[in-house]
RNA sequence: GGCGCUAUCGUCUAGGGGACUAGGACGGGGCCCUCUCAAGGCCCAAACACGGGUUCGAAUCCCGUUAGCGCUACCA
């Protein structure tokens, strides 16, 4: 078996078309690409690939700067926009034309049409008959001269046209199962195959890896390298992500595009280590990593074959990995806008207690599998006042009389504790308990819904010391007040 | 239809001729811990698509079948 050729320097690129948002296949083939560069000390591009201008906006082309960004994917060298190398595209079908590896073709795509609908109904695929390719010169002259459009097509020469790929090792296809595809078109602008071969090699690039849905252009291109005199590159064909349905990944299936996933609050190192499993290994069981045990892990022997199915279960908890994982310092700035956003507390007046603030992130992270998470949670420890979640009261506070009871014992106890320290904290509390003959999870839970007004909530002394001695008595007095209106008339 | 690619628990995967009674993770179920919920720990159910070869021996190599997916444009 032939070992596909690994470049000294590789120089990859990612190459999206502009139609759209950043979607997670594309964002899954450029962390690739950029993993492959950074393991090899390579570079990374980025081209956008713009020809189609009908489709094309540049919303979409920021959408992809930004979903980039967000993932933290840099690319090396200033990004290529294809729609600008017009010029060489054409310059490139012309050689090809001259040298003798194209022809000119004036079928018009009417005629064409034609023909293929007749050809649906045959058992054969429809190919390009070359008629155009048996004109006599003179005739073909005559038409130039006259202005008649054509098409520039690619001759498929004769022979097997092969290639080892990086994840599939040797792949052929059969020349003759190959059209004569147009490399120009009448208007004189190049198609895919051609800028994408033309660019690639003005680019430098050696190692193109792509989803193998692009498995049957490569025959084309490669006789595209071969017609230009260029050197080929290593390629290599990524397995496509599907649904869960084993579909095609699409909007039906809820959020495709990254930008979803940030909204989400999810975290760009576990969107990355998410979808680097897709579709490669390290080996063994290995599989949180960050995104520098990634670039060192990263080999092209780990890549799967197969069409990886995206699990957003598996993501979520993915990230609450990641928000466990991720050092405080790097959380803090990715939670406080959303803390910002939600009205908690406005940015300055975090920096002024960054410290407990940094404590309390510490607190929630660890049952918050989003960021959104963190946000729900953190609100009792920000908020005036707070709403008791009925399911809570219906749960903890079922007799109001003995709830009210309880916290006015509560109250009286947290009240006398000087220290305000978990230790002094619990014994008060227990002991509270069992004077009054109860077990302490009796006093624990209400005091959490008068503290948080919610049922889950990390450990209740943790959550007296996070929220402070002024907020938590506060709140047990309003939660006693709101147990027993009658109080207040009196 | 033609051509191509693929095939291990529901999902992501380890494994690459004997180490396989097929390992890990998500999800599911149970237990432990415990003031709640998470986290964590332990346990359970769950897979080599099928059929032929090759071999002393196949999840692993070869062929075929089946199924899924992709491509089959003057789209990218």
């Amino acid at each position: 078996m032939t070992e596909p050729p690994i470049p000294e320097a590789p120089r990859l690129r990612f190459a999206p078309s502009p139609t759209g948002y950043l979607h997670v296949g594309g964002a899954r083939t450029a962390l690739f690409n950029w993993l492959y560069a950074r393991h090899n000390d390579g570079k990374f591009l980025l081209r956008i690939e713009d020809t189609d201008k009908a489709r094309s906006t540049d919303e979409s082309t920021r959408a992809i700067f930004e979903g980039m960004e967000w993932l933290g994917l840099d690319w090396d060298e200033e990004v290529v926009y294809q729609g600008a190398n017009l010029e060489r595209h054409r310059a490139d079908a012309l050689r090809m034309l001259e040298a003798g590896s194209a022809y000119r073709c004036f079928c018009t795509p009417e005629e064409l049409e034609e023909r293929r609908r007749a050809s649906a109904f045959g058992k054969e695929a429809f190919k390009y008959d070359r008629r155009c390719d048996r004109l006599p010169p003179e005739q073909i002259q005559e038409r130039v001269d006259r202005g008649d459009p054509f098409v520039v097509r690619f001759r498929i020469p004769e022979g097997t046209t092969e290639w080892v790929d990086l994840v599939h090792e040797r792949i052929a296809f059969p020349n003759k199962d190959l059209d004569d595809f147009v490399i120009l078109r009448s208007n004189g602008t190049p198609i895919y195959n051609l800028a994408v071969v033309s660019d690639d090699i003005a680019m430098g690039i050696n190692v193109v890896m792509r989803g193998d849905d692009h498995i049957s252009n490569t025959p084309k291109q490669i006789l595209i390298y071969r017609a230009l005199g260029a050197e080929l590159p290593t390629f290599a064909h990524l397995p496509m992500i599907h649904g869960m349905d084993g579909k095609k990944l699409s909007k039906r299936h809820g959020a495709t595009a990254v930008g979803d996933y940030e909204h989400q609050g999810l975290l760009p190192s576990a969107m990355l280590n998410f979808l680097a499993l897709l579709g490669w290994s390290p080996g063994g069981d290995r599989e949180i990593m960050t995104m520098q045990e990634m670039i060192e892990l990263f080999t092209p022997d780990g890549l799967q074959k197969k069409a990886a199915i995206f699990d957003p279960k598996k993501l979520e908890w993915m990230n609450g990995q990641h928000l466990s994982i991720t050092p405080l310092s790097e959380l803090e700035p990715r939670v406080t806008p959303a803390i910002v956003a939600a009205g908690l507390a406005a940015e300055a007046a975090l920096a002024t207690r960054r410290e407990w603030y940094l404590e309390l992130l510490d607190l929630l992270r660890v049952r918050a599998r989003t960021i959104d998470d963190i946000v729900r949670q953190a609100g009792p420890y920000f908020l005036d006042r707070i709403e008791y979640d009925p399911e809570a009261v219906a749960k903890n506070w079922k007799d109001p009389v003995e709830a009210a009871e309880i916290l006015k014992g509560v109250l009286e106890t947290l009240r006398s504790d000087p220290n305000w320290e978990p230790a002094g904290l619990e014994a008060a509390l227990r002991s509270l308990a069992e004077s009054k003959g109860i077990a302490a999870g009796k006093i624990f839970q209400p005091l959490r819904v008068a503290l948080t007004g919610l049922t889950v909530s990390p450990g209740i002394f943790e959550v007296l010391i996070a929220m402070g001695r002024d907020l938590a008595l506060k709140r047990v007095a309003d939660a006693i007040i709101w147990l027993d209106p009658e109080k207040i008339r009196h």
